[in-house]
DNA sequence: CGATTTTTTTACGGTTTTTTTAGGTAGGGC
DNA sequence: GCCCTACCTAAAAAAACCGTAAAAAAATCG
């Protein structure tokens, strides 16, 4: 899986706002442009061919309306408006115009980057799914909405039951999942005692993702209890 | 392709907020569902199929957090929350687990039905309209738009049942399509239980696009789950 | 209507998954 | 140490599931 970073123009003729900008989307791990007009911002998103775009409309040289409208002529690049204009009227014609979102300022940064992260996310929605939980160690990566599992890149097989099991314990990462809920979330309420089919498919999963249940890395007993997904770095993307 | 109208879903427990946003969705030329309840919501998610989902946080059952984590288990329809609560924390939460995007109330109903909009446009753009779904290796090329099929540049015929099929599996490339769901969308909701249909017509499937059901590059059965259509090169260890 | 295509039914061999069965380890209390 | 409980795993047996062919029925089309 190619871990290229994500490229963002930042369009606004305001240094204090690039400057914030820019080093909260750097702080983040991406890449960043800086337009201070719209005519630069045209050309750099012409020549650098960003990954998104976020858009003043309050520009020097040309509105940012028309900025916009230019860009959608040869470019499907999410575009996320950051304005002061909050008239209602001024949201939706930029939104009709092909804007991806409007926010207005002042915005809270955490939000605008929630936005952009949902936004580049469906935008590679190309195969690799979203909801991803990646375990750092031992490079296990379950795709929840693919259902999907895989273990150094490499794609692990799992049946019904040991992914529902595996599943279960995902959405509580961390935590240890009783015996019985895991049972009856996967064999049903009618056989919420029967401990051993569980005991087979932890083996089961243990063995397909490399884990040792007297070193365990992944799948720790928690003996009388049930078991827990071990995460040190809970990454969600 | 029949320009069937947008169906949206609305799980909201307010009754005059579900009927204020029916009647502006109504006269928008959508089509309504409603939901009271989340749990309501996700059983009409899942049987109706609609095109977008305005759904409210603050649901009497269960959390609305829950609900879209719920959805997004299974299904990738745009989701906008309109909440109440304004905390930059929820707005935060529910974009990363998913939300297209996040509406406060009270909104601006404009604004919101031109989210809805964007969102809808771009659904058609990125699933069908500039359409063709290109797997890389095995030279298959899916023209979603102009219901065509080419394998090496030659062009595949398909009967109705074959493409209904292999468009669903297209349109959630990579993740794993259930047998009830491609039962359902295919034959209708009466013959969710008739695996059988599916069986043969992906033999069929798998026989016109030259795919090998024990070495699949294209089509991916999962045992007692449903099939897959892959993106990117198959590795088992 | 008659020919052709598509869908559904029927049948069966092979594979995968689940369950059963069984043998073994580890640790606490006495 | 011995008994007990809880856990791990291998392997056989049983059940569920899958792929394909071919024939019958239904739908489509000129």
């Amino acid at each position: 899986m190619t871990t290229e970073r994500s490229r963002i123009l930042i369009v606004d003729d305001e240094p204090q706002i690039r400057r914030f900008l820019r080093i909260s989307l750097l702080s983040q791990g991406f890449d960043v442009s800086e337009a201070g007009s719209g005519r630069e911002g045209l050309e750099l998103a012409d020549t650098q061919r960003p990954d998104l775009v976020l858009l003043d409309l309050g520009l020097p040289d040309m509105d940012g309306q028309r900025v916009l409208d230019e860009l959608r002529r040869t470019s499907q690049v999410p575009v996320i408006v950051v304005s002061v204009r909050e008239q209602e009227a001024e949201k939706v014609r930029a939104l009709d115009s092909g804007a991806n979102d409007y926010v207005t300022k002042p915005f809270g940064i955490q939000e605008l980057l929630a936005r952009i992260r949902g936004l580049l996310r469906r935008q590679n929605v190309a195969g690799s799914g979203f909801s991803t939980l990646r375990l750092g160690r031992a490079g296990l990566e379950i795709h929840l909405a693919a259902r999907r599992v895989t273990l150094e890149g490499n794609a692990v097989h799992l049946t019904p039951k040991e992914y529902a099991v595996l599943d279960q314990l995902a959405r509580h990462a961390g935590r240890v999942v009783s015996q019985t809920q895991l049972l009856r979330h996967v064999w049903g309420p009618t056989h919420t005692h029967d401990t051993h089919y569980l005991r087979i498919v932890i083996s089961k999963l243990r063995h397909k993702l490399g884990d040792d249940p007297h070193a365990p890395r992944l799948l720790q007993t928690e003996a009388g209890i049930g078991y827990r997904l071990l995460v040190e770095p809970l990454e969600e993307s």
